[in-house]
DNA sequence: TTGATCTGCGTATGTGGTACGCATAATGGC
DNA sequence: GCCATTATGCGTACCACATACGCAGATCAA
């Protein structure tokens, strides 16, 4: 029962620094960290879906079936890119500070993450987390509580709250092409012949195919987000539903204190 | 500007009953609404990677080709079928009702709606909302906000957050297996040999390669996972997210009075 | 009836993931 | 120092899949 495997893959174990090198056979002319950044750049420059085994091959100088002795399927590669473009966490507030303070700042290191690397919201979820970089992420997130009196269910909970959040937010914004850097596939945010889309373009399609009298409260929306409420700032929306949700933990935690 | 173009592809704009049929030409022998229902027969029968453009065409008794006079793409199939099984929101309060009794009720029948749909959940996300379906469950979400005294933009704000947490909380249910009735691609939950998932192979991984004194508040909540706290009803997890969530909307709603 | 128009779909193309197996390189034991 | 052992790089497939293109036949306006 309680035997060394973990069920989890060769590339996801050496990424915790497991796996030694084997005595016998030739050095490895490549490695899963020059690999994880190949692709990193293919992603960064042209898009996730850029990222195929050959380009990313063709990248490091070397065949395509030759990062397969590094990663055990595409899947394998794109957790461990995510990994990387998470980094390490921020570090944690002296321990015993405030709670709020933390998580709100654990959250805003994870959104200036993903705007970096806007790739990592469409890379498919294919299992929860289990690299390194992101169970410490998870780890700082937990510390944030650790002055709290939740119980451990809660306080996971809780950081998957703040963590859905971002990452929720973070992927409709980029999706309204609010945000520079989302190249879709190939071209820049305002290759072809149209204009840059301000982020009204999403709403503008919605009020010609929604009747207004079926959608009131849709209808109200549109109207105010084309009037441009809002938009100066985005970062201002992104704000509003984050307190709100540090609010709602602020409600618990107290309730307990 | 505000010519009668949308913008949005032309099977979208038939969901949404627009685009009546030319006079001129054969019958279609297919229908949208076969195939998007042909598409979730297959992904709820063999999940999401088993749909493929010539499954879902065999399925309907067609040539895959033929499915391009329906849909332009792969993707808006795929967004058809999430519009479909979502199906139309559950009808709304009477105005003026409680917004926080009209907000949970809806989370609910949102989570209700992808834990039939498991699938759903894994469908990449390739831009905001526009679908008929999607639309209304937006719709009905908003109105629960009537009577509160909240700016559009934050109405918009408050419901991206509760469905954001519903979302993100049944992915993460259904990778750790808590749950039944997510089918990889092929097997059921436990076709090979060994038992089923009870949900605790995960953090069983997890502490083989975690080093216990780096992730101190990661292990401290394995342990508590492992001791079964919490495990015995899943749904209390999600309750428990779902109360922050509304709590911390509370606060904001009664501070506009 | 005739021609415009639309449908179903056969064919073909390109791309991408990945199984398999061989030649080659490094190492440990003798 | 020689050889069995063990890894590595990678060439060669294979297969699945999305989708461009174009033709034949159906349908209806005129």
């Amino acid at each position: 029962m309680s035997d060394e495997s973990t069920g989890l893959p060769p590339s996801i174990e050496a990424a915790w620094g497991l796996r030694d090198r084997p005595a016998r056979g030739p050095k490895p002319g490549l490695s899963l960290k020059r690999i994880v950044a190949a692709g990193i750049a293919v992603a960064s420059a042209e898009g996730l879906p850029a990222v195929s085994m050959s380009r990313v091959a063709a990248e490091v100088g070397a065949s395509t079936m030759a990062l397969y002795r590094y990663v055990g399927a595409k899947d394998e590669l794109l957790a461990l890119m995510v990994d990387a473009a998470y980094g390490p966490p921020p570090q944690a507030e002296p321990p015993g500070g405030d709670w709020r303070e933390g998580l709100s700042r654990w959250a805003w290191a994870e959104l200036h993450g993903v705007l970096r690397h806007p790739w990592a919201l469409r890379v498919p979820i294919t299992g929860p987390p289990v690299t390194p970089n992101q169970i410490a992420w998870l780890e700082q997130g937990l510390r944030c509580l650790g002055s709290t009196k939740l119980a451990e269910s809660e306080k996971l909970s809780t950081i998957l709250l703040v963590s859905g959040y971002v990452l929720r937010w973070a992927t409709l914004a980029t999706d309204l092409g609010e945000l520079p850097g989302t190249p879709g596939a190939e071209a820049g945010p305002e290759a072809d012949g149209k204009p840059a889309d301000d982020g009204t373009a999403y709403w503008q399609a919605l009020a010609k195919v929604m009747d207004p009298e079926r959608f009131p409260a849709v209808t109200a929306v549109l109207k105010a987000e084309l009037a441009g409420e809002g938009s100066d700032d985005f970062l201002a929306e992104f704000v509003f539903g984050l307190e709100r949700v540090l609010d709602g933990i602020e409600v618990l935690v107290k309730g307990r204190g």
